[in-house]
DNA sequence: AAGATGACGCCCG
DNA sequence: CCGGGCGCCATCT
C-alpha cells in the first residue's frame, strides 16, 4: 500500500496537484486519505507539495506549509488564500471515475 | 490486545 | 468563514 501510494504521488506532474483523498483512491484505497498523509510524512523523495486537502486547501501547517506554497507557486500553481484552484491545477489520474477525476 | 496518532473529509451550527 | 464532532484506517506505542 505504501509503495502504491507513493507511486501515485510521483505520477502527479509538475504544475498540478491532487488531494489526499484523490491520491488514495487513485492508488486503489478509497477512503485512505490518512494513509496518504502517513506515507508522505514517512517517505522522502516524493513531490509531497503536490498533495493538498479537499477543496484545494493547504493543510500543512507552519513553515512546511509556507514552503509548500512557495514550491507550488514556483511550479506555476496559483494559490489564493491557502487555496488552489482544482479545476485549473487538479491532476486527473488516468482510468479514474468521472465523478472523481482529479478535481474531485 | 487496547489506545493513541495523524499534512484527512464531510456534515452541521 | 470558523469551529466542533464523528468516521476512517494503517501504523506505532
Amino acid at each position: 500500500m505504501f509503495d502504491r501510494i507513493l507511486a501515485t504521488v510521483r505520477r502527479i506532474p509538475k504544475g498540478k496537484v491532487a488531494t489526499y483523498g484523490g491520491v488514495a483512491e487513485a492508488a486503489g484505497y478509497p477512503g485512505a486519505a490518512r494513509q496518504v498523509v502517513w506515507a508522505l510524512r514517512t517517505a522522502k523523495g516524493v513531490p509531497w507539495h503536490r498533495v493538498i486537502g479537499a477543496g484545494g486547501r493547504i493543510r500543512l501547517p507552519g513553515e512546511a506549509g509556507l514552503e509548500q506554497r512557495l514550491r507550488l507557486r514556483t511550479e506555476g500553481v496559483a494559490i489564493e488564500r491557502d487555496r488552489v484552484d482544482l479545476f485549473l491545477h487538479g491532476h486527473r489520474f488516468r482510468q479514474q471515475r468521472e465523478t472523481e477525476g482529479s478535481l474531485n
